[in-house]
DNA sequence: TCATTAAATTGTT
DNA sequence: AACAATTTAATGA
């Protein structure tokens, strides 16, 4: 992970809790905020080590996975393009449980441990945000557990795609999820052409539409429903 | 802006 | 893993 301080002007746009804030509080965040690039492959943080902070992802595609005593990995999530990952190793001052690896060449920004506080005190707006932010991690996690169970790959990369999704915070159907289908094999534990296959068998069933770069989700509710009932 | 070429991604075996 | 087909990005006039 290489520091790029350069590209701390692009965008300030892309960063949506950014909008919660006050004026000085939004100036101070700004100030604390660091940038970084990292490379396919990269760790962004390590399991067992202290993360950086709370870390946002602005380009790209990272994977938050945790790997066990016998060297099994697990994926927990994927984090798209405008998603924040970290918050509550941050939060309680702990080192990391999980490990994040960038899937693809990723920007980065991130909020140190004492700007991420400083927030907390200041702004409830912000509290709120971060809130909703763990909630939706929390059920994450849970479905990691479950997620080992399901052996049927286009389930997999249905689970897969019903997360990205809402991590993204998409409550309209037809969204685009952005990333190739090597990174979501990646994501999935499949080999691409499994996930070129059952990419194609979702498609059949006009649950998603494949297309170059991409995939659009086309019935979130119905992909969500497949998975569980593999849960079953 | 458009045509050509290179690179990346996808579909298939 | 390899290959062909397709799509995007880059280049230069």
């Amino acid at each position: 992970m290489t520091s790029d301080p350069s590209d701390a002007r692009t965008l300030a746009a892309d960063i949506r809790w950014l909008d919660v804030l006050t004026g000085a509080e939004r100036d101070r965040a700004w100030k604390s905020l660091r940038f970084a690039r990292a490379d396919a492959g990269a760790f962004v943080c390590r399991q067992g080590e202290r993360i950086a902070g709370w870390v946002g992802v602005l380009e790209g595609l990272v994977r938050v996975a945790s790997t066990d005593e016998s060297g099994c990995t697990t994926t927990i999530t994927g984090v798209l393009a405008g998603g924040w990952f970290g918050e509550g190793t941050v939060l309680k001052r702990e080192p990391c449980r999980y490990h994040a690896q960038a899937l693809c060449r990723c920007r980065l920004a991130i909020l140190p441990a004492e700007g991420f506080d400083a927030l907390l005190a200041s702004s409830l707006r912000f509290n709120r945000f971060v809130m909703d932010q763990l909630n939706e991690r929390l059920s994450q996690f849970i479905g990691a557990r479950e997620w080992e169970r399901l052996r049927r790959p286009d389930l997999r990369v249905a689970c897969q795609l019903t997360q990205l999704h809402n991590a993204v915070l998409n409550p309209r159907a037809g969204t685009l999820v952005k990333l190739r289908q090597q990174e979501l094999a990646d994501l999935a534990g499949l080999s691409r052409q499994c996930v070129n296959r059952s990419l194609a068998q979702l498609q059949e069933r006009g649950l998603v539409r494949v297309q170059y770069g991409g995939v659009q989700v086309l019935d979130a509710a119905a992909l969500a429903r497949e998975v569980e009932a593999g849960h079953g």
